[in-house]
DNA sequence: CGGAACGTTGACTGTCATCAATCTCTGTGG
DNA sequence: CCACAGAGATTGATGACAGTCAACGTTCCG
């Protein structure tokens, strides 16, 4: 819980350029439970927030009562409050135990400017962060409760799943309620989904929350945006684990 | 309909600053009929919007048939394929009559690299747009088509609306139809919607495409996002005409 | 004078949200 | 060890809202 001084980077082995690894002389690691929030109101102090280990949500609320999950942010992403719409309660959660970097801006944008190389790389990520926003636009504005839950099961199996001899499995990070708010969908419908699915052999639950995904194929079939999903999320996925080509 | 070399901007009169100015001698000038497509494919040459008049859309198809209309761009938007998800037929549409530069994106990057504070610029105007983005995903996620509508004329009513004895008055820039997919409500429901404004009075639509309102309170109390959408689009308005107090 | 595109409206249908009851799982305290 | 409470998940019954289809009206073209 208590913040430490982010040290330099273990010399990598085997390991990608992790060009955001140059803030780690000026971040604090914060190291966040399952539901630990970070304020991104413009009352406090900016900071910029970077992603290392498990999964942070941005939520917002409606007319106090009416969830939304805006984003889902996995490692390497950035969060800053300048991306994030001035709507009550909006905040960065974390979904399971996460680590992050904050970031004070001021660090953020003098190591910027100092470093042509870094800069790219900032603008990519979050350009690419801006398209997967676009796309859950697309995803919620236009797919059926079934298309979503089968979008997001790929994208859960490309960043998280552990490809194996009877299928993808993973953990899911979120909680029902919470996979219903990210995809806009009431949290019985979901329900009523899943079962269906599970019914239909295209999903196994496993007590302790554990999913398997026996048929990729299948899946791909029912999102119709399946292409874009694999091809926003799908990039750290064909790196580990040749076998995802089911999905991809 | 030719593209023209852009020539240095004319000496401000009583104008604000314009960073983005500074494209203006690597950018080709396109002035674009309603209708017109610009390609955002990765097939072709990569460029940079920058919208400088008009209204543009950027859309999509999903599964070939469905269409969603993902971001509406005003002057000072910039446009660039990297935040656009690979969707089918993903492309940036001119809804009205509009000028846009196009900059190849090595003059555009090149040009961020030299200066510092069309850097900082660029940034918190991707930023911005960023969360216009995530507004969007909030509001057709969890609102009724309603308060969708509410929001919608909020926000063309300060981009575009100008303040008059009556309420604010403008043109809908966009068919019904763009309304429609753009808040991802079905037309013929969006028809019906509007007609239940008009009989109680808080939209008046002449013939010629005009659209009133008299009451930018009431129209604020049916989107509860209003308050947010003020804060992404007011600015402009604010600036302009002092009688927008009733929507901000 | 057609014809096309767009908008409006009604009737019907289907999906999804709501409400409520039940069940499972987990952690706590006796 | 068991009993209990509480949160979360599941499932059924029900109803409202919005999508679909169809018919008709309007406007703007050639």
């Amino acid at each position: 819980m208590a913040p430490n001084r982010a040290k330099a980077l273990p010399s990598a082995i085997g390991v990608e350029a992790d060009p955001l690894g140059a803030f780690c002389t000026t971040a604090t690691i914060v190291r966040a439970k399952r539901g630990q929030r970070f304020s991104l109101s413009a009352g406090q102090r900016r900071s910029v927030y970077v992603v290392r280990k498990g999964l942070l949500v941005l939520q917002a609320k409606i007319s106090g009562k009416r969830r939304q999950l805006l984003n889902l942010f996995y490692p390497k992403d950035i969060v800053r409050s300048s991306c994030v719409p001035p709507l009550p309660e909006a905040s960065l959660v974390a979904a399971v135990v996460s680590e992050i970097w904050r970031v004070p801006t001021s660090s953020f944008e003098a190591l910027a400017n100092s470093d042509a190389s870094l800069r790219r790389s900032l603008s990519q990520q979050l350009a690419h962060q801006h398209s997967r926003a676009n796309l859950h636009i697309a995803a919620i504005g236009n797919l059926t409760s079934e298309e979503r839950l089968a979008s997001f099961l790929i994208e859960m199996a490309l960043r998280i799943g552990v490809a194996g001899p009877d299928g993808i499995a993973f953990q899911i990070p979120l909680s029902r309620i919470d996979i219903a708010d990210y995809l806009a969908i009431n949290a019985d419908t979901l329900s009523r989904v899943m079962s269906r699915f599970r019914a239909r052999g295209i999903v196994f639950q496993t007590r302790r929350g554990r999913t398997l995904l026996p048929d990729g194929r299948t899946l791909r079939d029912l999102s119709p945006i399946a292409d874009a999903v694999v091809a926003l999320h799908g990039s750290a996925a064909s790196k580990r684990d040749p076998c995802f080509s089911m999905l991809t």
